[in-house]
DNA sequence: CCCTTGGTGTCAACCGGTTGACACATCATT
DNA sequence: AATGATGTGTCAACCGGTTGACACCAAGGG
């Protein structure tokens, strides 16, 4: 690994020199910037970043925490979050903590002492004060923490109602609500839980019943996931539409009604959530109610640097669902 | 953020002994040890890694650049990746080339300039010279790059043969072969194309015909793919068995097949590739060459740990995959 | 009483860069 | 001839740690 002596070496200047023409600094002429660019390129060199960061007390490092990639849902968002991150000069850490709350804050841990600019929360936060005092940025995606932390969020409200009124619309008259999360019960500080709110209060003057199932999410493939389904509608013959709070869970019911010969949409209608890529890889066609991921993830970089500039930023960043019908409704 | 140095002083002792606590050289007594443990405590105390790095020349960091996390196979094998390398210790910086080589050189620079311990290369590799003169371990997952550049892959020959064996047993007459790649096409670094060798090498003796497309994958949920397939399968009304490069490939040969009003398993049988999460989340539940995404990832991750400690390791290292029968077949 | 082991401190160099202060040119203006 | 902009070099300090050399002292054993 050539260090910048070598290259102020090979291209016969001092070191500051080098220094200078490669962070644009001071006189340099276009003859000295051009022998050390021909030094650099015939060395292969390439200036050290973590000396860089050091010196500037600066990684250009984001960590991002979620409970797993391999969901749709944080695979996306993991998508698109690089994308923003890189075009603004960002590099992403990624961690997976499985909602394991001891393995996230050992991940928060390690992001810090690797001096990481700034943290993108979409896992769990259970205990708060270990956040707080952390003198760097977090934002949280979708999940409340504390109100000095910003949060980029979408209306998960007006999903559970839109996602409620359509059923309701399209004459359904007893309501499942499907939860569950990947690894984990969701709790109060997700924000997902007010997409049950949202469904719930577009129900009162309908007279329409509901009953709920929270899954404990065993592994996408895993069978048991549609046997608990199957064996919750038996008990439940007379549901006939489904508002499950993620695609995954969607794609889950629709296994379940094709077990239980319940065609879909006629005697079952189903709405997913999220809109990611499986909605259309199934069969039929999930309706669901679609989470901007893409603007989501930029706005969480923008918020990122925009804290990273001392600028002020909103607290709040929520975005607008649309409800995307296909054929499951 | 306290460095050291008020470690020292808070805990009344030299930075030395600090250091000496923290990396466990030398000869410290309880009590200092003790002192300087609550000085940390108190100060809440992060050494920081990058400064160590620096010094150590060691990051513990490997670099990870893949086309597309979004993708199923992607998300899975970074999941899976991630998990071992925090277990040994590494951090994952994520890179998604898209494919794009330029998007490609410009991140190995990057993880280069920021001194990550190794690369993983889960992507394209058109141009091998960039690869070699790098002087840190790099290894590939399922793609050849150089002879002297360790790979991990499954043997995807053999999942071809199997793939159309089964077909071949299960009684169809004509078989179909769907290709293509996110965002790009496939070519013969692609180990993936010894899939197709080995599907085509099942079929002489049987006397039985294929036929084959490339799919130029516009986005998962983009539903030109289908109309194109849709096409395909008008053009060949005869094919009844279908052997799709990924899963995901394989859903969306499902959704033509339900477009063109064709029963599954019976007028077409098919079968995926890869067995990632969707493959039990479709409906039909869909028949899949597995490949051990974990024990691959895990191998990878051994592979870098035993590189960076000088040690030989193959150089080919190929996974059995696996028949999972399912109901499209 | 000497020697060893344990325990701690001081000091300086190092990792690979960055930066400010300052000196000293050269060259074009005024 | 004096001035100022341009261009480059030297030097030292700094980022936050690590490490080796060495000195010093106490306690315990032979």
């Amino acid at each position: 690994m050539p260090k910048i002596e070598d290259v102020a070496a090979k291209a016969g200047v001092s070191v500051t020199t080098v220094s200078r023409v490669l962070n644009n600094r001071g006189y340099i002429s276009q003859a000295t910037r051009d022998k050390v660019a021909q030094a650099m390129k015939e060395l292969n060199y390439q200036p050290n970043e973590m000396a860089r960061s050091l010196f500037r007390k600066k990684s250009n490092m984001i960590g991002l925490i979620i409970p797993t990639v391999s969901h749709p849902f944080f695979s996306e968002l993991v998508y698109h979050l690089e994308y923003y991150a890189d075009q603004k000069g960002y590099k992403v850490l990624l961690c997976n903590s499985n909602r394991d709350i001891s393995k996230e804050r050992k991940y928060i841990d390690m992001l810090k002492k690797n001096q990481v600019d700034a943290i993108v929360m979409g896992s769990n936060v259970q205990d708060v004060k270990h956040y707080l005092n952390l003198n760097l940025p977090i934002i949280s995606f979708d999940r409340t923490v504390a109100n000095n932390i910003p949060i980029v969020t979408s209306d998960n409200y007006t999903g559970g109602r839109l996602a409620s009124r359509l059923l309701v619309d399209k004459g359904c008259r007893k309501l499942a609500h499907i939860s569950g999360g990947v690894g984990g019960p969701n709790h109060a500080a997700l924000l997902a839980s007010k997409r049950f709110q949202g469904f719930r209060d577009e129900l009162p003057d309908t007279g329409i019943e509901h009953v709920s199932l929270e899954l404990e999410i065993a592994g996408l493939g895993d069978k048991r996931n549609v046997d608990e389904l199957v064996r919750f509608f038996q008990e439940h013959p007379d549901a006939d539409g489904v508002f499950a709070t993620s695609d995954v869970l969607a794609a889950l019911v629709i296994q379940a009604c094709h077990q239980l010969k319940k065609t879909i949409p006629q005697e079952m209608k189903i709405i997913g959530y999220d809109d990611v890529g499986i909605a259309s890889l199934v069969w039929p066609r999930l309706t669901s109610i679609r989470q901007p991921i893409r603007e989501m993830s930029e706005c969480a970089v923008e918020l990122i640097v925009k804290l990273l500039q001392g600028e002020e930023v909103s607290m709040i960043n929520s975005f607008p669902v649309t409800l995307i019908q296909r054929d499951t409704t």
